[in-house]
DNA sequence: GTTAGCACTCATCAATTGAGAGTGCTAATT
DNA sequence: AATTAGCACTCTCAATTGATGAGTGCTAAC
């Protein structure tokens, strides 16, 4: 167990670190506020908190750095939480103050703005469409070989797919098309579309349409197509200031992986609430030197979505999550106010 | 003007540089393959193109490097079509290879592609939506006081937005107003939309609608909003492998400027055919190490979107020029097949 | 238990050096 | 008159050195 000297002298080795990102040697500790011994003293206790894993040295006569150990301990027991500025609150109202409502629009708002008030980058997850349940579909003939599919959800996202027409299909078969699906797939989760069609529409199609099997294949093509979640970034280049990547390829192999979404749709599985993952708690190799915090946004009690923050481990762990806690508090109560009026 | 010999080492020392980033020395010069003359002749013949503003130095006693100049004469008179690998024309053809036609997944393969052949980045624009025609426009209702409004273009575009309805307005409405908007504005280009709604739609309204004034004035909101112009990047990270940007400032403004898409709209406005901008002649001064090379893709005469590399001044014109040009035509082919159609 | 003191370690910076690649100029060669 | 060999000179780059300073660990004194 750690002694309340260690925790503080931990404590101010996290919080210094996290300022300069300067390893934190024991005579500039001891001159800090709220340090009342000796330099001697703290060497032995930052060699007592070294071995115990809490802190690290860069060499062997350098300055201590939090180690992961360190700053998960420093997340878990150490956080004080930041009180936010007027100005912070302000802008984060700010993303809310627009009279016309697009969803969309709020999102893709929100990622900059949180990315522009942590300086780290911002990931924003819009709710998972699969989960959506459809509202309605439309066909629209382009021309005599072309259509295109239109399918809206209950949250108001819209998906659409191009598909080429059998020749032999004509516009009254269409409308007996959309007719069936909208009757039988209205209210059905995006997911479960594909299966529904196999179960259900495929009988009545048979029944009223002359190239059913061409039909059934081609909508069934245009189920499989992954919909597109909605997901949008903040200050992705922010991570190049820091000094933790100033080598090339670092930063390199950061912004590929960024850039990759298979990792990303894995944070829609998070669970209510805030989570802080620190280096390779991420379990991704060029992740190791971030942090990712985590917050997720509501419309009453579901879980629609995730608001995210990447920054380096040395990263300002009680501002963001000041900040994410405030945001998706907000957020999820205008869109409770929005829902509800269903 | 330039003698032969000029000339000759202006290509040889443009080339070099190209291959390997290294200014280019009189001796190492003269030991290429072609050069018959002596290193101290080479020297003059330097000095001279130097003086003319083709070459320059980076340091009084270093090898010679091409200027912007340079790099322009080298582009207009020394280019050599390259001829493309087997390998590379059956990696563009793979691009049409799918049976499912849809036009998004294409230009973004292109993208993708196309910076993996060259190692640049690049950037592939979709068709000019504001110059669509509107083919048919939905509104779908949500709830009581939400819709989603749907716009079809000619080419199988989808936009949408999202509308508050006034609390009056009641399905019977929606209906009529639907059959007004597809009536009036059916065929009619997407940039001019907003116009025809205060020409013809609005006495139209007034006369079906109790609620005319504020529907109109939603709708002509939602039309103010600016169309999403699809738009493609591939192989951003490629940038950050050029020895040329191993500083993290310049990298982080070149990476921020490919991020705003003003400058990419600008694009658009490209006559037929293939461009190359070199360095300041792009105008934006993140982009000054920077050349661009764009090229038109089309259906049938209808110039309908263009491709571009960016790569820095040192880049391999020729092969890229090549591959543009073998792409474009290539995907011009496949898109008048398709639209011939109609 | 705490701390002063000291020997020791290591990174960083500036100055120095030598090698190598390159230039410009001049004088000799063709 | 054009070309080239030769040479002095310039500049970069990498390696070396030494001084400085921030830091540590340990021991002995408080």
């Amino acid at each position: 167990m750690l002694t309340d000297r260690q925790l503080l002298i931990l404590q101010v080795i996290v919080d210094d670190f996290i300022r300069s990102a300067q390893p934190v040697g024991s005579r500039s500790l001891s001159k800090k506020e709220g340090i009342t011994f000796s330099s001697a003293t703290i060497r032995n206790e930052m060699a007592d908190l070294e071995e115990m894993g809490y802190l690290e040295k860069t060499h062997t006569s350098s300055g201590r750095v939090p180690s992961e150990k360190g700053y998960r301990y420093y997340v878990d027991h150490l956080l004080s939480p930041q009180v936010l500025t007027k100005h912070d609150i302000s802008v984060i109202k700010s993303i809310f103050a627009e009279k016309i409502f697009e969803f969309e629009k709020i999102i893709q708002k929100s990622a900059k703005i949180l990315s522009d008030l942590t300086n780290y980058t911002s990931i924003v997850l819009g709710p998972a469409v699969s989960e959506n349940k459809l509202k309605k579909i439309q066909i629209i003939p382009l021309n005599k070989d072309t259509a295109v599919a239109i399918f809206v959800t209950d949250t108001g996202h819209v998906e659409n797919r191009t598909l080429s027409l059998p020749a032999s299909v004509d516009a009254s078969d269409i409308e007996k098309i959309v007719n069936i699906l909208n009757e039988r797939l209205t209210g059905v989760p995006v997911e479960d579309l594909n299966d529904k069609i196999y179960k259900e529409v495929a009988v009545l199609l048979k029944q009223h349409i002359h190239e059913h099997d061409v039909m059934l294949h081609t909508l069934a093509q245009l189920l499989k197509v992954p919909v597109t979640e909605k997901l949008f970034f903040g200050g992705k280049m922010n991570m190049l200031s820091m000094p933790e990547f100033h080598d090339i390829t670092k930063i390199r192999n950061l912004l590929t992986i960024i850039d990759q979404e298979e990792w990303i749709s894995n944070l829609r599985n998070n669970a209510k609430g805030i989570h802080v993952k620190i280096g390779s708690e991420n379990n991704i190799s060029a992740m190791e030197e971030c942090s990712l915090i985590t917050a997720t946004y509501s419309a009453g009690d579901e879980k629609l979505g995730t608001i995210a923050i990447l920054g380096p481990t040395r990263m300002e762990y009680s501002r963001v999550i000041s900040l994410l806690q405030f945001f998706s508090r907000d957020l999820t109560a205008v869109l409770t106010k929005l829902y509800q009026s269903e």
